[in-house]
DNA sequence: ACCTGAACACCGTTCAAGT
DNA sequence: ACCTGAACACCGTTCAAGT
């Protein structure tokens, strides 16, 4: 429902026209100036308006990062689904993934608020293919809301695990000695002395989509056994 | 090393020995008003110091974070490790998980920092107890790498959203609406909407144990036919 | 060495007041 | 209805100063 322009009275600064210019402000400081950036104050100053006036739009900062969070996600394509049940499973978490990869700091929401509650419609199609795929793979409605939720923790889990990683070489070196084992006691810990100074190199390979075919045929092959 | 207690000159206030009062204080002061309200500031009128005393002592709040990760670690019991690989890697995952679950905020730190660098080597025996288990059953040390990886997205992730999605039923019932699907678009989303409000129920399960296992032999198996 | 208060540069949020 | 500044109750961190 938008505004009507005219001003009956009163031409100073037009209102914020509630959620759509404050979203697209929000989103424009989050790319300029990172997550951590995005405050009510600087919001209001990128505005030009009190930072007390955005309380009139949002109940608060979390109602914000909701809307956030389902204002990007709207604006995300819709890949198409393969026919194939298995196929279709891996597509919509891979359309997840890359969408929340694409955007890292969206998974921060994820960690600040629950959420299933924050997904609104326009999100669901990503569980419904997940859902349908294991439906039509002999899934139970159970089991199938179980095969979801398993690629979510996945998915989410390296999301922020990753998000959180990259960076850390780039102005702190020095935790760069963590990442590799390299002067481990090989008489308590021997895989992982063995591997040494390599696991740096192997911990920054891209294993998602590897991981994400192993849990779906884990996650079908218990379901057709139980 | 523990500090003399004999004050030379001087009987004032006993001096902050360090680490182990500070970490203490802080698992005190997480344990009895959570984990959101340990700040520096808290932290030191707990230890009954100044607030800017605890600079002396730490670098700042993210390493005081790391030290508690670590401090709580160390105290975590050692389960007895089976001798089949396979079980070794799901009895190493489940107890990463159960020290993580029970003390979700240590998940919290998880994802203000990289993860591998901040467990110290009384920790790695739960990567090792991984590494080794995945060799065993043929796996080159690269995708031993990439089975322990993806079990930990899949761990941190259930462990983080399931932190999150506690408590919100306790003191916001308007956000249980969209845990439930009940008014879904059955055209659009069908086997959503036939899953409907049973959506709640089955969401709450623990479904981690049986999740990690379908993982782990999709992992195996991928190794095996590769 | 160890500790301090004051200060800086921020937060989210509320409230009484303005047009 | 929409917007405001002032204020409240906090943060992490730095710095010059004290013993």
């Amino acid at each position: 429902m938008p505004r009507q322009p005219a001003p009956h009275g009163r031409t100073g600064r037009p209102p914020v026209t509630s959620r759509t210019q404050i979203l697209t402000a929000a989103r424009r400081l989050v790319d300029r100036d990172g997550w951590e950036k995005l405050t009510i104050r600087r919001l209001a100053a990128e505005l030009g308006i009190g930072a007390t006036t955005l309380y009139h739009h949002l109940q608060n900062k979390e109602d914000l990062l909701v809307l956030l969070l389902n204002h990007y996600i709207d604006q995300t394509g819709r890949p198409p689904l393969p026919d194939d049940p298995r196929e279709r499973i891996v597509a919509a978490a891979t359309a997840m993934h890359d969408a929340l990869a694409a955007w890292p700091w969206a998974a921060e929401v994820l960690t600040v608020d629950g959420f299933v509650g924050l997904l609104d419609e326009s999100a669901l199609w990503m569980v419904e293919a997940v859902v349908s795929g294991a439906r039509e793979r002999g899934c139970t409605p159970a089991q199938a809301v179980g095969v979801f939720r398993s690629i979510w923790y996945y998915t989410v889990g390296e999301i922020l695990v990753r998000a959180h990683s990259v960076g850390l070489g780039a102005d702190e070196p020095a935790r760069t000695r963590g990442t590799s084992f390299g002067g481990l006691d090989a008489s308590r810990v021997p895989h992982l002395a063995a591997i040494g100074d390599q696991w740096a190199d192997l911990a920054a390979r891209d294993t998602y989509p590897r991981g994400l075919c192993a849990l779906v045929d884990g996650l079908l092959a218990d379901a057709a056994t139980a």
